[in-house]
DNA sequence: TGCTCATATTGGTAGGTCAA
DNA sequence: TTGACCTACCAATATGAGCA
């Protein structure tokens, strides 16, 4: 019999300081609602800017800890701390053909329309921690952009299709890349940029790579906290005194508002207007379309 | 040149121990 | 009794150092 708590804990009760820790991170949820679901690491960041918590790996730890029993025991709900979770491939579905129908008739009001053939080129986010995605989501979404976690892309079969991907888009592509500011982000972006990049040459994609968060420049302007590098990171030439900041140490707002400004840097925005003005005819057409097979069919 | 080893990345969980 | 905290571990790969 497992000694870790299971399922729901009923009657949890936080004690000594973890009570009060528990309402910072109240307040951090709160703060950034418009942002949910954040990681554990972007929480920790806040509360080391904003209320001194301990900026330790082991306090980073007690944190996780603790937001899983405050999970299990209601006081943080699940939807407001995101991890990364398995992933399941669902067949679709239909109780029956006239739910299918209106299944197909819900989904024209909301048809959307590819905004690359209208493009100068491709865009994608590419963010190191896969809790990110969603929230960096949000941001791209309307843009039509994909937002893709790196997990430093450990994998060649993963660096091989996403090279395949690109190719196949027929435009010049740009992936805006968010990770951290240290010897190991600096690698893995490396590698990215490298690896990726020579596959994308050998299939005839022009790709290339912006890193626009997190640089020295961020630290500074934003007072984020730093680490010294680990003495032991030899992945990356690190020049003396220059310290690592974390991507989650960016305020979830600030980050979404670099990673939008960039999007917008790199797209044509009149003929993402355009593409938007299109793809209402359509939603407009298939609903009359549908509506009309709809008729038919009950006559 | 090629192999092995140590260390790093993510977001946790398991088990043991301590303390309120 | 129960919550807190510490160490070890998971997966798949990159990188540098050391050695044969």
């Amino acid at each position: 019999m497992a000694k870790r708590p299971r399922g729901f804990i009923s009657g949890y009760r936080p004690r000594g300081a973890n009570v009060d820790l528990l309402a910072a991170v109240q307040s951090v949820l709160t703060m950034y609602q418009d942002q949910l679901p954040l990681t554990i690491r972007q929480v920790f960041y806040v509360l080391v800017g904003k209320y001194d918590y301990e900026k330790t790996e082991a306090a980073y730890k007690r944190l996780c800890e603790l937001l899983a029993n405050a999970r299990r025991g209601g006081v943080i709900p699940f939807d407001h701390i995101r991890d990364d979770g398995p992933s399941a491939a669902a067949p679709q579905l239909f109780k029956s053909g006239d739910d299918w129908l209106t299944a197909i008739h819900r989904s024209a009001n909301h048809v959307r329309l590819s905004p690359w053939n209208l493009q100068p080129r491709y865009v994608e986010v590419i963010c190191e921690a896969g809790g990110m995605v969603p929230m960096l989501a949000s941001v791209a979404d309307p843009y039509g952009i994909t937002v893709r976690s790196g997990g430093g892309f450990d994998s060649i079969t993963a660096k091989h299709e996403l090279a395949q991907h690109y190719a196949r888009q027929q435009l010049p592509v740009t992936v805006l890349h968010v990770g951290d500011h240290d010897p190991s982000g600096e690698a893995l972006w490396t590698n990215l940029s490298e690896d990726v990049g020579a596959f994308c040459q050998s299939l005839g994609a022009d790709f290339s790579v912006q890193r626009i968060a997190v640089t020295k420049e961020h630290q500074q302007i934003y007072s984020l906290p730093t680490a010294p590098p680990k003495k032991t990171d030899k992945r990356s030439v690190w020049n003396e005194g220059d310290q690592t900041v974390q991507a989650e140490a960016l305020p979830p707002d600030i980050l979404q508002s670099i990673v939008r400004d960039a999007i917008e840097a790199n797209l044509d925005l009149d003929q993402l207007a355009e593409t938007r003005r299109l793809e209402q005819q359509t939603r407009d057409k298939l609903s009359a379309v549908l509506s009309d097979l709809t008729t038919n069919l009950d006559n």
